[in-house]
DNA sequence: GTCTATAGAATGATAGAC
DNA sequence: GTCTATCATTCTATAGAC
């Protein structure tokens, strides 16, 4: 009953490291079984005692988990914005936590994985994008229903407006993350969502 | 010198026509030579004949021809956008364009191969796409600036809000092509995007 | 649980006849 | 230009010793 990690846990936790890793740098049909017990340092054989389906089942492990570990909630709150520049930098703040998130190797990968190997997953698999995005639009809706200065604005615009702002910071994530192959978090992007979000609000 | 197209000449189109889609539904890796072959009904030797370098080399033209096709230019003007209602209307007749494009199943699959095949690329090859999204916020951000309704707006604001604008419709056609596997262009969408536009203009 | 050895099938690519 | 036949590798997965 105790959470002891056993050695041979510890082996199966290094396959799906290193098949996480190979995946999202190679591909899931590019990347072998062979590479994979080389690069863990495991047997032929071994990753079929724990993996008994293969290779796929290595694959829905590893976007599995990548769902679970990213049902994470932003720690913010919007009621003490009194002027459209608290707003703005409060909603940068947000954007650095998001990019925060795929700075965990981790979640980088789950997140490149289910985009490239979408063909391979069930529509299920695929939606944790796509609920994250929507969680991500309802909590910011809701914040911006508690800034102060934006009290006169209606009520059916809170989440159109939020939608906005998710979409701002979607495009930079896929444009850098999935198209320039960029992790770092650099002036330019920021210097390049400021605007957008003045524009908006 | 003329346009006459040769016999050869189709062998060459069909191997391209049925790679192209098969890498897009299967993914490069998991797409064999021989799948290629059988579909383009040709013999085993003969798309090395063609294609010397092997199956990349089809990769390759693949992903070349696709940034070639898709350089068109938005046919639209906004100098007779009087009233909010005008843009709103204009930006949704883009929106509905540019879906259109990815209708021509070349233009899809080039895409989508280009999304998820990304790490087989060069830098150079996976630009197209950024240039393509670029393209569309100067020429939104132009003709905004042509908009009567919007000549008291600040200089410096046009970009950002095409820039907006480009967000807005290429984070609903990420979700949908890449992730939904949807290629629909349903009312809920259209739903989604209008009180958007109204926040923002 | 972990290992070695290997089966059995499929792969990309080539040689050479026509 | 187009074909058939086949090579040399490599792949996933399994069998069976320890």
């Amino acid at each position: 009953m105790s959470k002891n990690v056993t050695k041979s846990d510890q082996h199966k936790e290094k396959i799906l490291e290193i098949s996480r890793e190979m995946f999202a740098k190679h591909g899931y049909e590019a990347t072998t079984t062979r590479m994979i017990n080389q690069e863990a340092g495991t047997a032929e054989g071994l990753m079929y005692y724990y993996f008994p389906h293969g290779k796929h089942e290595i694959l829905d492990t590893i976007v599995c988990q990548g769902i679970i570990n990213r049902v994470n909630q932003l720690q913010t709150t919007f009621n003490d914005c009194y002027t459209k520049a608290d707003l703005e930098e409060r909603l940068m703040k947000i954007f650095e936590d998001i990019w925060q998130v795929f700075q965990d190797k981790e979640n980088y990968q789950s997140f490149v994985i289910t985009i490239h190997e979408r063909m391979l997953l069930s529509d299920d698999q695929a939606d944790w994008l796509l609920q994250v995005l929507e969680g991500l639009v309802d909590e910011i809706a809701g914040q911006l229903k508690s800034a102060p200065i934006l009290q006169t604005m209606p009520e059916d615009q809170y989440r159109p407006l939020a939608r906005v702002i998710v979409s701002i910071f979607q495009k930079i994530i896929y444009d850098e993350l999935l198209i320039k192959n960029n992790r770092q978090l650099t002036e330019q992007m920021k210097a390049q969502i400021r605007p957008q979000l003045k524009v908006v609000l």
